[in-house]
DNA sequence: CTGAAAGCGCTTACAG
DNA sequence: CTGAAAGCGCTTACAG
């Protein structure tokens, strides 16, 4: 945990600093001089300050990727995607979680990005509003936004269409024959909140399906619990054959609530969720979803933020991800009964009493 | 996008750059200097230069706390953990995710960590040799690594004993009545697939169950698909009526392959996973599984950072985590019904003719 | 309260 | 190929 510099390192091999530099950034060098610098920084357990290093070649050869939840798989996957184009470009890649929560989290969360520890910001808010849009505007570091911006905004951006993604879900479920749909959303006043009940209502309307408060529910966050106690409210005042929750978490909460109280997905109520995470592959049943592409969208902010670095200024861009409904057992079609279900209503029964039995 | 210095503000403010600095980090001064100093440097949007300040100070404000699988939820839970405590502490944190499978990943990360942009580091790595031991040990700034050490290793460390949560779970199935007991591991060479698989060995003696290579499956990753092809092949090849897998993500792989294969949780085969992660109170059925307090690991980690960057020669110290069974659906004993078991025997026949016509 | 100056540890023209 | 020197943008004793 001894810190050496440069100058011991020279003084070690008895050169300059200059050359100590040179050589360990592998420019011309003499074999003599190459050798004896490595061995006595080896020896010393030398490792350049990087700050230092920053300060003078104005890089620090970062790029800071600022999500909302680290908990949200959705965030996780365009993390991913983000971190293998950028290091492949050579850049070590930072993560930040400002947490949705404390807009004081990410006041400094952005400070600390957004000058001196990184070359350039990839960030996905969970809430958009002008305040943070003119501290983006004025970084002074490239930035690229995964979500949407305010019409005309001079930053570059990559979005999906969450209101199209809803309705391909709702297609789907009126496809089915589901008709009284119920949508659990996470907060209003967040940019996935709102987009998907825009969504919701529009579809609802196009598809003149029951547009009824009662089918409505808003959660405080987009997680399991608040999906699943949403669901379980469903439950006990309303009537409902299909469910479209506003993120994955959310279906997978809300399909434990639907199983505790003993009715079976899809035959008595047909679940789809958003994001199209991994898990949706593996839970019980496998969860219809709609893909956002989060990987991918990660992977092009990435792109965005290279290009915008190698050219600052290049006209703005913003590119744009289709949605794609990815339909899995939860939506099975097969062996919905209608609203009469006598066997789900049996099934019920046992099951309910079993649980109350365990817990 | 503009990058505006100290001195550009004391040039506009008509004061030296000192008392600019003194303004911006709340140091006395003239209320006259003050708000002058402050408007400009508004005006000016500047932002301090972050690696200059380092530089200077000596401190970067700043941990690191690298894992390596961003897409496990038990890592994520250490690294909020840990963020809480330090955000408190007044440090802004930085992940990284190594990435498992590159060394070169992990080289690079640990790198550019350890030196300039971070004043300690926390790691849980999930390979552990003498080489990374050393580069730990010979780092610049303090460590505390989340994971077990070397007998002897001068390194702040936090450990928990997953031989002895691995035997938790055998009792847990061994009460239970469950004798044939599988097993899915992780990779071996790291951490906690060495010692799971240690602790599945002990358990099985001790318990005198059968101890068959045929009740064991290695994979390669930690992950829902690997623990799903596992629980697939364990299905065609073996005999079971217990499964444990070594972390959540492939107890939950597992369960979705048992159930692909018309066989029930728990009544005919009880699962356990380990970690304990939130999406165990949310599978269906909900997951038993072994908590080794990730979170509270997290935090520990944080608190002995911090201990350590207070105090550079306290004692190394180790801090034990006690692993701890969660019980749940998955492992329900009332429906067991031992081997013979015609009731699954018929649902499995329906659920794989329904399957097949679906997928 | 304020300014001039030194210096944190690097990199990089510039001479030689 | 190599060294002396300047300078990146800050902070902080030190005088005044």
């Amino acid at each position: 945990m001894v810190r050496s510099t440069l100058a011991d390192v020279a003084r070690g091999a008895g050169v300059s600093v200059a050359s100590v530099s040179r050589v360990l950034n592998g420019l011309p060098a003499s074999i003599a001089t190459r050798d004896r610098v490595r061995e006595v920084a080896h020896s010393l357990g030398y490792a350049p300050d990087l700050a230092a290093r920053s300060l003078k070649i104005r890089r620090t050869e970062q790029i800071s990727v600022v999500i909302d939840d680290l908990a949200n798989p959705a965030y996780v996957s365009m993390m991913q995607g983000a971190e293998a184009v950028l290091r492949d470009a050579g850049y070590r890649i930072q993560f930040s979680s400002i947490g949705s929560d404390s807009d004081l989290g990410l006041g400094t969360a952005l400070h600390a990005v957004s000058r001196g520890y990184a070359d350039g910001l990839i960030i996905c808010p969970l809430r958009m509003n002008s305040e943070l849009v003119e501290t983006l505007r004025h970084a002074p570091i490239p930035v690229v936004v995964i979500g949407g911006l305010p019409r005309g905004t001079a930053i570059d951006n990559v979005v999906t269409d969450s209101r199209l993604g809803v309705n391909l879900a709702m297609d789907h479920l009126h496809q089915l024959g589901r008709r009284r749909i119920a949508f659990i959303d996470g907060p209003l006043g967040t940019n996935p909140g709102d987009r998907r009940l825009e969504g919701y209502r529009s579809a609802v309307e196009r598809l003149g399906l029951p547009d009824e408060d009662g089918l409505r529910r808003l959660t405080t966050e987009f997680s399991y619990a608040k999906g699943a106690a949403a669901a379980a409210d469903l439950i006990v005042n309303s009537q409902f054959d299909a469910l479209l929750a506003a993120n994955d978490m959310m279906a997978i909460g809300a399909m434990h609530a639907i199983a505790r109280a003993g009715l079976r997905v899809p035959h008595r109520v047909a679940v789809v969720g958003i994001d199209d995470s991994e898990m949706c592959l593996y839970s019980s049943p496998p969860l219809t979803s709609v893909s956002l592409g989060s990987r991918h969208r990660g992977k092009i902010a990435a792109r965005l933020l290279l290009r915008r670095l190698a050219r600052p200024d290049a006209p703005i861009k913003r590119v744009r991800e289709a949605p794609r409904l990815v339909a899995r057992d939860s939506t099975s079609a097969r062996d919905f009964t209608g609203a009469d279900d006598s066997t789900s209503a049996r099934d019920s029964t046992g099951a309910r009493a079993k649980r109350r039995g365990q817990t």
